[in-house]
DNA sequence: CCGTATCCGGAACGATACTG
DNA sequence: CAGTATCGTTCCGGATACGG
């Protein structure tokens, strides 16, 4: 990671520009549709897989195995596998787990604060004429 | 977690259990493949349609069109039309807009800095024995 | 209790061609 | 220049059934 040559006035931001795959990866972690629930559930406690299952209802099997499994692959979350009468395995967030879960909350705490306002923006652009485009099926319904 | 009922004990994180739904629509703004790209490009001036094209590149047309409409829509971008004589639209952030970008900014500085550690923590995990599993069609390849 | 394998619908995205 | 319409593909994610 070494900066190509300087940027006189990066006032604004470089990483927009520069490792934008990097970031895009990590979007693409935050971005999907349980990482973030699981590990704010991780946030107080390690916990175990059906109690993670049932707190993140209504999630599948498959996808608490895999959202766990991709957080561990990152070195977000461990497995402990405890070798007790029925098998018990405890997820638990890392260092890095935890850091990530304080970006997440400034984000989330962005949502909750401007969650009004964007339902208002955004019932003010559906009802302002448009009558039909096959464009909306971009990003985000 | 003994408490049946009453949710006296959110030391945590409330947003996390609270208006997930919420959350997850802003994440799911974040996350898509363009948004925040965009978004950076708009951080220090107003930009037109095919300025934001190259300087996002290799963005198609209708993934920008798509992308600009849902920020538009969330009211996190303007958009003005100026009558010249070659078309030209301008965009640009709104304060809504601004404040995502700080958070996002946040985010982006989280990726600079694990970066390194994740890539080293997937390498580990990959070369860790996992024969075959469809389950890595999970969340984030 | 803790997963994995298989099937499948639908959404996201890309490529291309066309319009004002 | 600034888009929209249409088509095709990829891949995420849900339902279900099975194994350790």
């Amino acid at each position: 990671m070494a900066h190509p040559i300087a940027d006189v006035e990066d006032t604004a931001f470089e990483a927009c520009d520069e490792g934008r795959a990097l970031v895009r990866d990590v979007l693409e972690r935050v971005g999907d549709k349980w990482s973030v629930v699981v590990i704010c559930q991780l946030a107080d406690t390690t916990r175990r897989f059906n109690e993670l299952r049932r707190m993140s209802e209504p999630i599948t099997q498959r996808m608490l195995s895999a959202t766990l499994r991709g957080l561990e692959r990152d070195g977000l979350v461990t497995r402990t596998v405890h070798d007790t009468k029925p098998p018990r395995v405890d997820y638990a967030l890392t260092p890095r787990g935890f850091s990530l879960l304080e970006v997440v909350r400034a984000l989330a705490g962005w949502a909750e604060a401007n969650a009004a306002g964007i339902v208002h923006a955004r019932t003010a652009f559906d009802a302002r004429g448009l009558g039909a485009s096959d464009l909306r099926r971009g990003p985000a319904a």
